[in-house]
RNA sequence: CGGGAUGUGGCUCAAUUUGGUAGAGCAUUAGGUUUGGGACCUAGUGGUUGCAGGUUCAAAUCCUGUCAUCCCGACCA
């Protein structure tokens, strides 16, 4: 049965997401303006990103460390484009008791500052290159409009901060870092993004080039999820980032970052969920399967449950037994509002026909099998099925939203029928972005380095294109 | 910052027009009967009606002020 206190997602998809976060218990709203309390179920979410993400940022040689959460006013200044990018939406905390604090500090948005801060003073030889330092943190950036893990003032994130003695070398860790983020959104999330650079106009404040992830949501909507941006020796000569290489030469170090937030719950949840609530994909789900005992009292259907949950456990896969008051219909709906991937009942009818249901989540299909056949192999390779299919639904649909503009009567008529991904030429000229841009708030998503040629004229202005960029309306 | 709306148990709302003991559903607690798609019965807990002031024998209701939230616009990595 369709959960009532969902709006449907064709119906009001704002309303939508924001009922699946609160069924789901993924987060609450607090009396704090624009900040969520993260709820078990989303924090768990959370922590499995993190332990993926961590695992293979260690593997690739980064190490984790810790930054103050107060940036010093004449740090901030240091770097013009930078300040300027964000003096918007910094707090500042200036005050301690009832006297003026020694300095002006900014309430951590991004940490590019205390990080060069730091480098400047542990780099002194090439053979202290690379440095490769990540951290896992919270930041606070002031916004105007907040929704719960799509865009809140507090968000939690890793930003990655390395410096490396040649540009060759911190362009391919710019490169390497997306490959992650893009691995990660295919294999793990399940999600189909796309990447690219950013335009000069949307690129990160002082950055050489941004590289960016983009998703699509359910609606059309494009989603930044994650960036990698290069800032060559841009950041290191205004916080005086040096270091004296091979040559016995002083050079300025070459700089770069990159981050990925919470903000990936709020893409699972727009690309993956329905009218039932969240679907998790299985590699991601904190929880992977539900056993629903039915009926009271049955020691052999408890048994079956208590067994055959200790072997997926056993085997790697995170499962657990229901075992509350409420009725079988109430566990089943509950399990798919919260997305667990895999459902199976197990009653004392079942234990006479000797079968067993198992239900999957993203397609709502109950299977019978026969109890035999269940086995930790079978569910281990449902899981894998799952993840698979997940993916693919999420790139037909992808697929169908994309689109292709020759000029700005076919932009403006994608636009105001269905959005998604729109392919279209650009000149470079920053006043074609802003043109565009008029037309439902149409920005630039990326632009696509695969060689393919739309058309020969910008989408826009009509004079000779060089770019190849995916456009979209966003979040 | 401009335009509009709303503030009543944890949540959704009623009672405000016409001032007269603050109510329902959901959630929650206890006990019992149930259990193959959000069960039922019984008994409870929980609110100085956003805040401050005023009018009145009497204010959720009328008046004044104030604060907060939401929507539209503007703004926005």
């Amino acid at each position: 049965m369709k959960n009532e206190s969902i709006t449907s997602r064709d119906t009001d998809f704002a309303k939508w997401y924001t009922d699946v976060v609160r069924a789901a218990k993924l987060a609450d709203y607090t009396s704090v303006k624009g900040c969520i309390a993260i709820e078990p179920n989303g924090y768990a979410i959370w922590e499995r990103i993190q332990s993926i993400l961590d695992k293979k940022f260690k593997e690739m040689g980064h190490v984790n460390v810790q930054m103050p959460m107060l940036i010093p006013e004449h740090l901030f200044n240091q770097e013009k484009e930078l300040i300027e990018g964000f003096a918007p939406e910094l707090v500042w905390a200036t005050e301690v008791g009832d006297r003026k604090l020694e300095d002006r500090y900014a309430i951590r948005s991004t940490s590019e500052t205390v990080f060069c801060d730091y480098y400047k003073k542990h780099l002194t030889s090439y053979r202290d290159l690379p440095k490769l330092y990540n951290q896992w943190c919270n930041v606070f950036r002031y916004e105007k409009e907040t929704r719960p893990f799509l865009r809140s003032r507090e968000f939690l994130w890793q930003e990655g901060h390395t410096v490396h003695a040649t540009a060759e070398e911190a362009e391919w860790e710019t490169k390497r870092m997306m490959d992650v983020y893009m691995w990660f959104n295919h294999e793990i999330l399940a999600i189909p993004s796309i990447s690219g650079k950013k335009t000069e106009k949307e690129k990160f404040a002082g950055a050489e080039y941004t590289i960016t992830c983009e998703d699509l949501m359910y609606n059309g909507v494009c989603l930044q999820d994650g960036t990698s941006h290069y800032f060559g020796q841009k950041f290191s000569k205004a916080y005086d980032v040096k270091f004296t290489n091979k040559d016995n030469k002083d050079e300025y170090a070459y700089y770069t970052t990159w981050g990925k937030t919470t903000r990936m719950i709020a893409a699972i949840i727009m690309v993956h969920a329905d009218d039932y609530g969240l679907v998790l994909p299985p590699r991601i789900a904190p929880k992977q399967v539900v056993i629903i005992p039915i009926g009271k009292d049955n020691t052999e259907v408890n048994n079956l449950c208590c067994e055959f949950n200790k072997k997926l456990n056993d085997n790697n896969v995170v499962s657990y037994i229901d075992n509350s008051e409420k009725n079988p219909g109430f566990k089943f709906a509950e399990a798919e509002v919260n997305g667990i991937p895999i459902r199976i009942e197990i009653g004392a009818r079942d234990l006479v026909n000797g079968t067993v249901t198992v239900a999957r989540r993203d397609t709502r299909e109950k299977i019978n099998i026969k109890k035999d056949e269940l086995t930790v192999e079978y569910i281990t390779n449902l899981l894998e099925t799952i993840q698979k299919d997940m993916y693919n639904k999420a790139l037909e649909r992808q697929n169908k939203l994309t689109f292709e503009a020759h000029n700005l009567t076919d932009m403006e008529k994608i636009l105001n029928t269905q959005p998604g991904f729109i392919h279209a030429m650009w000149c470079g000229d920053e006043s074609c972005e802003l043109k565009i841009k008029e037309i439902k708030g149409c920005k630039s998503r990326c632009i696509v380095e695969d060689g393919k040629k739309i058309d020969d004229k910008c989408v826009c202005c009509g004079k000779e294109a060089k770019y190849h960029v995916v456009w979209g309306i966003q979040y």
